[in-house]
This record gives structure tokens, C-alpha cells and sequence, in this order.
DNA sequence: GGTCTGGCCTTGTCTGTACATGTTCCCCTA
DNA sequence: TAGGGGAACATGTACAGACAAGGCCAGACC
């Protein structure tokens, strides 16, 4: 069962959402969340807290909160695992290792995997059959016998790997830009050599702090794009010279 | 004077930084922290509870945290603020107003924005002389006068907006993809028709919630990235279907 | 040697209280 | 009518205590 704050978030994000609070409007004060919920304060906080960290309410010292904005914020899973991303958004889903083969680490992903050696896998993934997104993954030695059990047309590597040895994907740290589609880009995503792609890299690691996967995936322009809320309280993005 | 978290918050992270806690290390026990800093156990929660949506220590019920990795996080202001986050990066920085209307408001702009009316400016923006940036951005029409009165090649307009009239950006939504460089963007990028460009579509509101303005800024390829940590626990970043 | 269990440690959740700090708005006054 | 003062209200910070839930480790057992 879920904790009392979650639940109370859950219904006020509901509420939000349903238009029982529209944009631009006040949230009821925490003392009438409390006493609506039989809830001390502290828990009411709480609630408040993870809307205001999703962007979805404002606050200020003195004054009732503000709704600023509709629905947003996909789990964690949903946005390390395309599959899980794409189905709970009713795409139709497919995708099939290119290559996969095992290698030396070079020094910079010894360096960000903690390993000596590395798995390196191409795969192709398609929305409604057109290819859209290509992943270039580096993962650590100590996952590859897993990786390399999966068949070849895995939908969900990160489901896979979860049901398979419980390997749960915690923390992420990504970087994105745009760039031009190589030859091989060009080729397998069906576009011209040259044409922009947008590009995330990313390093994930387990609930220890393992890292478990270092990869560049690029999007076919047009077909996807990232999303953030930002405040002045929460701000997770930053910006990088390069 | 800050909070008392937010100097426990600042003496941690410092020790972090500075590898008295190396990463993968754990942190002292909030027991630990508590005592050290004559700190109430909940008041030490807060400041590593800042940590940790930095993205800097993982969380896991039972366990002691962990150090996940380097610095990050710059601050709001810097994100929405080219200029701020330029000077703050060592990097000499300029910019240009290149034209400047005022028109009426789209259904769309209408919508975002709360107005009928909008000012319409775009702005080219260098780093070390190199054109980098291109920002095509629409105000409200509350706040054009004062922007209408600021110098061709300010630097900082948010710094100006704050300085002149006491306007707070507080609050952002971002949407990140990769486009095309049209023939304009092309000819005052000094780059080729078709290359990619890093687009960031953005809105930005006071603290009361109210939107000031809606931009499409364009960054040459190569120049920037974006970066954002994430976790199970705290996640800002959603994909978006086109 | 390997496995299982139980106790201890640590983080997560929740309550209740108190005071500080900032906002809002009404009323009184000039 | 415009402006100032102040009370009422709301959120921010901090403290103290209690129990729940999960990880960790050592000692017992097979």
C-alpha cells in the first residue's frame, strides 16, 4: 500500500488534472488539506512537495499555492525504457539487435563503467513499424551474459533485465544535443546522410550506484522530443558548453 | 542568513566535492549528522533530501547513502538567462537584437500567453564572437514596454527585466528536439541550409503563475548540450511523441 | 563451506507543536 | 479617494518522539 503523502498527492494531482482545480488558481491551504485528509501538516507537505517538484503547483512563503500546469512526469521506467515509454503511450513498438559483440573498454568508458571489458550493442527501434531511434549501448561485463541471453527482437530490455536477474535501473544522468546522421545513421533510420538527429546520451547505474549501461541513442528528428519543469526552487536542468 | 539545512546541505555537498566523501562512499548516518550539527534528525533529512534530487547521493530504505557522482545543477537564473549562464562559464559573451514587432497574438500565443496582443523579438546571441544561439521570443504584452525599452545589444534581459521592473522568472516549462536550420536560421548561424540545430521551446512565468514569455531558441550544433540527473525517486525529464 | 535466522542499524513515514517570515486584504485615516 | 497600518492567514523552518520497513552482518546450524 502506498504511503499516506502519495495517496493524497495522487488525489490532489487527480484534482488538478479534472479541472477541480483549473490553472491559475489556488490550492486549498495546507491547515484544510490536513484537516480534509485527518492528516498532520508534515504529511500534507509532502504531498504538496512532489507536485510542486513535478512542476505541477507553485508556492510562496505567505501565499497559497498556484496551479501553474497540466499533466506531465513519466515514471522513471517509462523514460529509460523506450518499450515501457511507448506502450503506456499506445505506440505500437518494435525493435531488433543490429550487432552485439563483446570488446576491450576504451579508457573513457573504463573510466564511466568501472569495467575492462564491455558489451556493445546496436539496436533499432520503430514506432508504428517506421524506425525512429538507434541505440548504440555499452554495458558493463558484469551484465553482458544477461544482455546476451535476450533474443535478438527484445521489446523491453529494461523489463527483461528486471525479471530476469532483478537488475532494477535507479539512477540516470543524461546529455543532449543535436548532430548530423552518419552514413550508418542515415542508412538504418531511413533518412539522408547529414539530416539532424537528436541525441541522448546517457549512463545509468543500479540503487548501489553501479554503473550498468553507457549509450548514445539518436532520434530521428520530428518524431520525439524531451520535456522538463523547471523552477527556481527545482531546477534539474543545466546547460552545457561543449 | 540561509536555513539551517540549506548550510548543512552546502557543508556536505562541499565535502563531496572536495572527496572527503569519494564517490561510492557512504554518507554518515542522518543519527551521525544530526549529533555532528546539533541538528534535529528531520532538519538533516531536508538537507540531504536537496542532495539527493541534485542527484548527487542515492537513497534506498535500510541502507546508508551513497555518493553518486561530481558536480552539477546550475541555478535558475543561469538556465533562463544566456547571458548569466555565459559569464558564469568563463565565456565572453554578446548579443543582438535583430528585429522587434508588436502584432497580435496567435490562437496558440493567445492561449499560452493570456494576451491579445505580443511582442515579437529575435535576437541573435555569440559566445567568443562565434553566433551560437538564435532566440525567436514572444512577450506578453503586459511586460513589452519594458522590454521594448531596453538597449539593442543588452546583454542580460533577464537581468535588465529584473533590474528595471522587478519581473522574476520563477517558473519553466521545456520542450528539446532536434529541426533543420531553415534559410534565415542558416544565413545568421553561419551554417549550411539543413543542418541541425538544437531547438529548446520554452515558456516562462512569474511566481504568481502569470506566463511573461514564449520562445523558440535555436542552438548551432555542437556549441551546447543540455544535461539533467534523474532517479527513480525524483524525475524531471518525459518524453514526448511528435 | 554454505545457508538461514535473528538482531541491530538506517532510512521512510507520520504526528504534534512552536515560531519565523511573507502575503493579502480590510479598515481607518488623512 | 488614495494611502498607511495592522490583523489574519499561509507557507517556511525547526524540534522531538514514535513506529514501520528494509538492509546488513554475525553467529548458529546443517
Amino acid at each position: 500500500m502506498a504511503a499516506r503523502y502519495e495517496q493524497i498527492a495522487a488525489e490532489l494531482r487527480d484534482e488538478i488534472l479534472t479541472g477541480v482545480h483549473p490553472v491559475g488558481s489556488q490550492l486549498p491551504s495546507e491547515a484544510e488539506l490536513a484537516a480534509r485528509y485527518s492528516a498532520a501538516r508534515g504529511t500534507v507537505r509532502q504531498a504538496v512537495g512532489i507536485l510542486a517538484a513535478e512542476g505541477l503547483v507553485g508556492s510562496r512563503q505567505g501565499a497559497r499555492r498556484i496551479v501553474l500546469g497540466g499533466e506531465r512526469s513519466q515514471s522513471f521506467a517509462e523514460l529509460h525504457s523506450f518499450a515501457q515509454w511507448a506502450r503506456s503511450q499506445g505506440h505500437v513498438v518494435g525493435g531488433e539487435v543490429l550487432g552485439q559483440r563483446r570488446r576491450k573498454a576504451g579508457p573513457a568508458e573504463s573510466a564511466k563503467l568501472g569495467t575492462a571489458e564491455v558489451l556493445e550493442v546496436l539496436r533499432l527501434r520503430t514506432l508504428e513499424g517506421e524506425p525512429v531511434l538507434l541505440e548504440r549501448t555499452v554495458y558493463a561485463s558484469w551484465i553482458a551474459p544477461a544482455v546476451e541471453g535476450l533474443p535478438r527482437d527484445c521489446e523491453s530490455v529494461t523489463q527483461a533485465l528486471y525479471d530476469g536477474v532483478g537488475l532494477v535501473f535507479a539512477y540516470g544522468e543524461h546529455l543532449i544535443d543535436a548532430v548530423s546522421a552518419s552514413s550508418e545513421d542515415a542508412r538504418l533510420l531511413g533518412v539522408r546522410r547529414g539530416s539532424p538527429l537528436l541525441r541522448q546520451r546517457r549512463i545509468t547505474t543500479t540503487q548501489e550506484g553501479r554503473p550498468v549501461e553507457w549509450s548514445d541513442d539518436r532520434y530521428r528528428a520530428g518524431s520525439v522530443a524531451f520535456s522538463i519543469r523547471n523552477s527556481i526552487g527545482a531546477n534539474p536542468l543545466a546547460r552545457l558548453a561543449l
